[in-house]
DNA sequence: CTGTTAGCGCATTCAG
DNA sequence: CTGAATGCGCTAACAG
């Protein structure tokens, strides 16, 4: 019945040899009438070629093996979708393994990966070490990663550090001179160190005022030149909300969440204070996230095409499959979107008219 | 200087047979020593075995297929989160293809899957047709459907229309007895029906009054007897703020939204009309999507668990494939989170105070 | 316990 | 253009 029909038993039907049919399953090299025999042969017996057979001859596994920090996250969800678009079309699998935001892990998932027989590997880090670019040369395969950048390896990511200056000159030219940063952990080096050092220079700012717990003394008089104060929080909005006390205390005129959860945590504490935004203060986020646009106020942000990165990180691997040099550059995945949580200061402030939901 | 190392050579250098070596790698039957030997050649060679050669001949790929409406969401990562959490310590991986939301597309997917030489497939399906049912048989490979329902197929899905009984009786115990439902299309089955019909018979109530665009007559006396409204939308909360106006001229006491993203939509239509929640009108979601605890205010819904329904088709494949029983029930993977966004009707309104974040 | 012997299903020389 | 022959690397009987 259900006997699994290989090429042999196509080959018999259609009164052809075996390497016909396989001729006819590749590129050509057969006459008109016996391909239409062996096409006839294979609709009739439903045949497939068998995946393991194929690969274990052409050495080729047309699968790409991708290592995700997580997976319940929008962005790491687009940049797969990115990822499926370029290699879908091009006929190539994914084959996906969780890191559990651990470095250790992504460096067993790569090794797994490379038995499963995997043609190349995306890995969406979160800290690239030394063993990460050892293993990446070790692998022979061609490794491409993102999230996070390191010297001698092929990284596509989002520009963490233009992104930062962008929204830092961004809230000077609105007139802002004191903002508390709300980042994470140094250890992150994108968004903990990138992101932010592009903010204080876009800001203008040397370097920021790093706030803890402990009492700081609050600004008595109201601040001239630009001035950035640091507030560590972790990623998850109920720590950036735990924080949130602290960055007010400092009478900033605008609070800057490193990612929009961030942010999003901010807004709701604030609003608990009663607390107005912009009005009393203002706040942005870093991400573009959707809910930036339905929360109120909406939230004013910059935007990553996570989508974009995905897409060239699968051109970057086929690329290097290929032996073409990769191309990095393209059109720019990242842009501000204006929003309702900031206001312009110098200006007497006018209640914005909400205009409906901006995506 | 790569040359791929074969169980050959393992062989040849620790001086036993190839056979030796694959026992060593598969269940025992090795001596002590030879044992040694052979460890010691594949340390030195750094051997792995091949993948392809391997699922060629056992005829096991210990590969599962998962067939994905899309990536881009939360609830979808935590299903996949949920299948790796008892994929990935049995073994398996996990092969991913997306039927962007189009039934024709999961068809292809299964397919693929299959001639990729998966051992089971997984369909997180948008609507189950009678082809799906005729291609899951046909597949002859372990097949468990997720997302909607099927008679005759393995179905594992969260309990749709207990979702919306319970919420429904939820409603009807906090006083309320004029509702408008902001659904989705029927052709949702799950949702669109019934989350929708279990909503209406925990609210007591035979069946909803349709309301379209066209203007239809505002009740001019308040509802006594329990009565709802149904408007439908889309799943994006710009569709469902786009008909918050229509459910608002019902003057309900509640609107409930048929996902957490629908109520979302809503609840920014009801801020820029200056409306409040729930002083005004109450507003329930269903989901329990992390964000619903930072909006203000915080959203009323009945949680899903995903992870929980992810581990459970993946496990209910496992079953499938050494031939046990799928042991459907265990733990509900729903419970009601009451937050900030209901009112219980009947008393004088006393605005709680905000007490933080609830996930 | 171990080596020998056969393929798994396919792509690819190589003669014809 | 086509068929016969040869492995890809590995596992699974089968006799030792």
């Amino acid at each position: 019945m259900d006997h699994k029909v290989t090429i042999k038993e196509v080959a018999e039907l259609a009164g052809v040899s075996k390497s016909t049919v396989s001729r006819y399953l590749n590129r050509g090299y057969v006459s008109e009438e016996k391909r239409e025999l062996v096409r006839a042969a294979i609709a009739q017996t439903g045949f497939k070629s068998n995946f393991f057979a194929k690969r274990l001859k052409t050495k080729e596994s047309k699968l790409i093996g991708i290592v995700l920090p997580r997976m319940d996250s929008v962005t790491v969800g687009k940049l797969l979708m990115g990822i499926n678009r370029v290699l879908d079309p091009a006929g190539y699998q994914v084959l996906v393994q969780v890191s559990q935001l651990s470095q250790r892990r992504e460096l067993e998932a790569m090794r797994s990966l490379q038995q499963q027989g995997v043609d190349g590997i995306i890995v969406d880090s979160v800290g690239i070490t030394d063993e990460h670019a050892l293993l990446a040369r070790e692998l022979t395969l061609p490794v491409v990663f993102t999230g996070q950048e390191y010297g001698g390896l092929t990284c596509i990511k989002v520009d963490d550090y233009g992104a930062g200056h962008l929204m830092g000159a961004f809230l000077r030219q609105m007139g802002h001179t004191h903002a508390v940063f709300a980042g994470v952990s140094e250890t992150d080096k994108a968004v903990g160190r990138e992101r932010k050092q592009g903010f204080l220079d876009g800001f203008g700012v040397k370097e920021a005022h790093n706030l803890t717990d402990e009492a700081v003394p609050v600004p008595s008089h109201p601040v001239t030149t630009p001035q950035v104060d640091f507030v560590e929080t972790g990623f998850d909005f109920l720590s950036a909300y735990d924080k949130t006390a602290l960055m007010w205390a400092q009478q900033p005129s605008v609070i800057v969440g490193a990612t929009d959860n961030i942010s999003l945590g901010i807004l709701r504490y604030l609003h608990e204070r009663g607390l107005h935004v912009p009005e009393d203060v203002s706040v942005t986020g870093f991400g573009g996230y959707e809910v930036g646009a339905v929360v109120y106020p909406a939230l004013t942000t910059v935007a990553f095409d996570f989508e974009l990165i995905g897409m060239k990180a699968a051109q970057a691997v086929l690329d290097m499959l290929h032996d073409e040099a990769v191309c990095l550059g393209g059109p720019e995945p990242m842009h501000l979107i204006q929003r309702e949580s900031v206001r312009e200061l110098g200006k007497p402030f006018v209640p914005e008219q909400s205009t409906g939901i901006t995506l």
